[in-house]
RNA sequence: GGGCCCAUAGCUCAGUUGGAUAGAGCGUCGGACUACGAAUCCGAAGGCCGCAGGUUCGAAUCCUGCUGGGCCCGCCA
């Protein structure tokens, strides 16, 4: 990549003149166009070292430069005593080629060599359908997966399945209480105000009937197998059919009430005691509340999150002797290091950012390291009206509502055109039209519409598009040479974004360089064509726009949206 | 009371990990097709980057303190 090789030569001229060239500068495309292809800070950056005016030092370096390709068509100081540098148009030309040799792997990277590493992701409790906010986590998650897949990490992607626990007996009973309603002879068990009140409960009822189950018996003698079935009828159902037709797809569904089955919890709390990181303590209430009646006074095994950034323990069991939450998230996480992943990576919204500082905390404890995404909340807005999400509510708008309405293609890049950190307004009218104002229209329309010209040009010429290092010369408009520049940009992109754990970044990048081409095309419609009697520029031509559209399809790819060919037809105009 | 996140154009948001004159979409106004898809593009107007300090060659970006909004606080899951 012409960058390295920029780099290595400037860092070559500051090994001249004595200076450290390992120190890190930014060379990186500025802001103006007219300033370059590239600007350096190396001058800037090493100032104090060398105990020089910035200006002076830069022109030292420039004079040092030793470049025997003849990269580097201009270099020149600028500002306070950054390197403007501007590079033969050649070197563009024929960096082009990488993409043709790359094709569908263009843009990845072995930055990440193979580092073993889990993404935990949406780990939606068994007890109702997904919403709206686990698809963001959703759609996060895969694609952050994908990037890291694409930046050279081994992933590996996991959803926690909370089978265990007061809410899956909740369930049963929910369950139980649907099944009586729906068999007048047995006596009835009313809903319980907690109980979920969800009208798929009376599916799951009705599945439970049909194979088998048989209301009349006593809720404590059947509670066991209602909870199995409820809660993998579920999985199976709602939460696995929805993750399909989002196209999502996970390497392992992980059970918490098997990690209490195989007693992981104990060999995780055995690893703390040994490194003497528990400890038996009386907590104080929970602060800045009224202590409630739950409170009991009591000392209960801790570990020292404390030592680790937490502001305090935490208990591993509750004073009637039962396990945390806590407890089984810590066994499962030492689960995760336990099979040899090197880095963790756990996606939640920001209803549980509370819960960042201690689990960082007890996995620090056990010898690992956890990144934690938050993502904040969806505000699902109809018609400028909010409603709000709740999963024991009796009306909630579920993924697969929306996912009807507006299609995974559509509903994926909605939830990617924020920064996870910024709290989302998804308004479903929106995503129901069909027209540019949906983002994912102009993205997948910059891709069908290189689709077109590529079709034309082999229906009408008989031209296919290939590579051709003579003929790309005539790629002389600055426009082209801005288009090449930006999809160069493509891996370098990828990598960072992996790096940051930051999917939006390559949905701004779509978006911008179908911009640029949209105006590239535009512009020259009636002068210069793609498609044209020269037949050295047609071909130079239509290699860049088979570039594009491989680029572009590569970050749809990673983005988990379709690229079309052509787009549907737009909806005829009613007749006044 | 305490913790986390956010605050950038009228609105919704980016901002290349501290760089030069802060950008895009929508909205407003004005323009461009006898078509390789106008489902597009070009131009104009629009800014005390919430406020006040600090760090340094240089701050929307980092540190502190305020102001306003969102999420949260547990021996629940």
């Amino acid at each position: 990549m012409v960058k390295e090789k920029l780099r290595a030569i400037l860092g070559a001229a500051i090994g001249r003149l004595g200076l450290p060239e390992a120190r890190e500068f930014q060379l990186e495309p500025p802001r103006q166009a007219e300033h370059g292809d590239f600007a350096a800070n190396a001058a800037l950056v090493l100032q104090k070292i060398a105990k020089a005016n910035p200006r002076k030092l830069a022109q030292e370096i420039i004079d040092r430069i030793e470049d025997p390709e003849g990269i580097i068509e201009r270099i020149e100081i600028a500002g306070p005593g950054f390197l403007n540098i501007r590079l033969a148009r050649q070197v563009w030309q024929s960096e082009l080629e990488t993409i043709w040799r790359e094709r569908e792997r263009f843009g990845r990277s072995d930055a990440g060599k193979g580092t073993r590493t889990m993404v935990e992701f949406v780990s939606a409790n068994p007890t109702g359908p997904l919403h709206v906010g686990h698809g963001r986590g959703a759609v996060i998650g895969d694609v952050v997966a994908n990037l890291l897949e694409w930046a050279g990490y081994s992933v590996y992607r996991e959803f926690y399945i909370n089978d265990a626990g007061g809410q899956v007996w909740r369930l049963a009973h929910s369950v139980l209480a649907r099944a009586t309603e729906l068999r007048p002879e047995v006596k009835r068990v009313p809903l319980d105000a907690e109980d979920y009140q969800g009208e798929y409960v009376r599916e799951v009822a009705e599945a439970w009937l049909a194979a088998g189950g048989d209301p009349a018996r006593p809720f404590e003698e059947i509670r066991e197998s209602l909870r199995k079935f409820a809660t993998d009828w579920i999985l199976q159902n709602l939460i696995k059919e929805d993750l399909r037709l989002f196209g999502i797809r996970f390497d392992h569904f992980f059970s918490e009430k098997r990690l209490h089955d195989e007693h992981a919890l104990e060999a995780a709390v055995r690893l703390l005691d040994e490194k003497g990181l528990t400890a038996v303590e009386v907590l104080p209430p929970p602060k800045g509340q009224e202590p409630d009646e739950e409170y009991v006074e009591k000392p209960l095994k801790v570990v020292k999150t404390s030592r680790f950034g937490d502001d305090r323990d935490r208990p591993l069991y509750k004073s009637n002797g039962e396990p945390t939450y806590f407890a089984a998230d810590v066994a499962y996480h030492f689960d995760k290091l336990s099979r040899g992943y090197r880095r963790l990576i756990d996606v939640w919204g920001a209803d549980h950012a509370g819960y960042v500082a201690r689990m960082k905390a007890a996995v620090k404890a056990m010898g690992g390291e956890l990144e934690i995404i938050i993502f904040q909340l969806v505000n699902l807005l109809k018609d400028g009206q909010p409603f709000r999400m709740s999963k024991r509510a009796a009306n909630f708008v579920t993924l697969r509502e929306l996912l009807e309405v507006a299609g995974p293609d559509a509903t994926r890049v909605f939830f990617l055109l924020r920064r996870g950190d910024m709290a989302l307004d998804f308004d479903v009218g929106l995503a129901q039209r069909r027209d540019n104002d949906n983002p994912v229209f102009y993205v997948q329309y910059g891709h069908a519409r290189c689709a077109a010209i590529l079709r034309k040009a082999k229906e009408e010429k008989g031209i296919e598009p290939r590579w051709d290092k003579e003929a790309v010369a005539a790629l002389q408009l600055p426009e082209e040479i801005d288009l090449i520049k930006r999809l160069l940009q493509f891996p370098e992109l990828v990598a960072h974004a992996a790096q940051a754990l930051e999917p939006h970044r390559i949905v701004f990048y779509l978006q911008e360089t179908i911009a640029a081409f949209h105006g590239y095309y535009t512009k020259y419609k009636r002068t210069e064509r793609v498609i044209s009697d020269d037949a050295r520029k047609t071909a130079a031509r239509l290699s860049l726009i088979w570039a594009l559209q491989r680029t572009l399809a590569n970050a749809l790819a990673l983005l988990g949206v379709s690229a079309p060919e052509r787009m549907e037809a737009p909806e005829a105009e009613e007749v006044a």
